[in-house]
This record gives C-alpha cells, structure tokens and sequence, in this order.
DNA sequence: CAAACATACAACCAAACGGTTGTAGGTTGT
DNA sequence: ACAACCTACAACCGTTTGGTTGTATGTTTG
C-alpha cells in the first residue's frame, strides 16, 4: 500500500476534527507531557486519552520518545505548518493564482 | 442547543478528512459548480456527491444558490482562512506567543 | 522482592460515516 | 401537457469511530 498525500491528508484533517484531539495537540505543542498527565485533563478513561494521543501520533501530529515508564509527547509544528500550506493551496486555487488548474484537481501523487 | 466554535472546527475539520470532499471544495473554490455537474467527476452515485456537497454547506465552507432547477455551489474562501487562522493559533502556542495560554486551553466560547 | 505506577492493547458496544437504491417534487423544453 | 432533468431526502448496510473495561508488560520505589 503506498502512502499516497491525500492519505496523509485524511490521517492529518481527521485528527484534527475532534476537540479533545485538538486540546490535547494545543498542550503537547505547548510543552512536553506524559499520557497519564494528559488523561488527567480529560473525563474519560486514560485507554480513551491513549487512543487520541495514537491518532495524533499516526497522523503525524505528535512524537513520542520513552523516558523510563513514562511516554512523553510533543507536538510537531512542521507537520501543522503542513496543514496550513494545504489550506494556503485551497486559497490560492480560489485566487486563481495556479495555472494549471486541471493537472492539481486530478493530481494522485 | 449553542454552536460553539469548537463544533464548527469539529464541523469544519471533519468536512476536510474527505478527499472527495477536498476535491470537491478545490472546484467550488475556482468556480460555480451545479451539484449534477460536480457528480459527473466521481466514480458514485449522484446522491454521494450530493451528501459531500451537504456536508461542505453544514460546515460553512460552500454555498449553494438556486438557479432555475440548479443548485450553484461556490467555495467560501473565507472559512478556509478561518480554518487557516485555528491553525495559526496552534502554532502560536507552539512559539510560545500566547500570554494567557491557560484561558485558550479551557475556553469554550 | 513486592507494590504502585505508566503504558499498551485487545475485545466489546453504540453511534456516526460513506456509500447504495428508491421515491418525490420542482423546473425546463418540446 | 408531458417527458426529461436536477435536486432532496429517506431507508438501508457494512465499516469506522470514540468510548468502555480488562489484561499484560515494563519501570520505579519502599
């Protein structure tokens, strides 16, 4: 299965479709913090919390590095800048500013 | 019931996660499309595309208007930039540029 | 060593999603 | 008038999602 960037398109917007998701992106790009940290924060069991920080992870949001028992994530700004570009494409397709409109709207790669 | 602006951004990421719906806001952005003429670019029923197109007009980021027995749809570019500025923000955590970040992180306006 | 702690993951469940077909209503052109 | 056309929406179906509980494994600390 290759990994095509619509893929990565999906795996990134779907992350970002849930509030949690979103709060708990707002914190790890603020700093540094454990899963069970962040499970305080939430009303919902720390599996729940765990299951959206691996969301985030698979998208590419966060990263993960081990010290000892604790897993300790941050956010990765490059991948939310990539988001943004993808919006900034949107718009420029909006400006009329692409030449070749037809070669980006059946774009594959 | 309140729409939050946090159920627009779920409303507005989850419309994004689509690829057939990006496509779909990529044509709409560069131009009018009636919803008959969208469907005729995908491999699915005319009722699929109509449902993407439903959830694209649910999050605010198309319009439609009625012509005649047609339904013009048309790409609103500035709920792509409100999009655009929810990531900004994210990135701005991330530089450390909001002062009262606790107030962003627990607000629910 | 044993207890407490932090993580990971499987199994399960209700609800939402993305697709389908079918039906119905308004608009256009002959 | 009527056939063709465009849209809207309901009903249905398999899969995914977002939550739960339970179990297993590794790490720290008394």
């Amino acid at each position: 299965m290759t990994e095509t960037s619509e893929d990565r398109a999906d795996a990134m917007f779907h992350a970002l479709s849930d509030r949690t998701r979103r709060d708990i992106l707002r914190r790890v790009l603020a700093g540094e913090h454990s899963v069970t940290t962040l499970a305080t924060s939430y009303d919902m069991s720390f599996a729940a919390v765990q299951k959206h920080v691996a969301v985030l992870e698979r998208a590419g949001l966060l990263t993960k590095r081990r010290h000892g028992r604790e897993a300790l994530a941050s956010g990765d700004v490059e991948a939310v800048r990539s988001v943004s570009s993808m919006l900034t494409e949107l718009e420029e397709v909006w400006r009329g500013r692409i030449a070749r409109i037809d070669a980006l709207l059946s774009e594959e790669t």
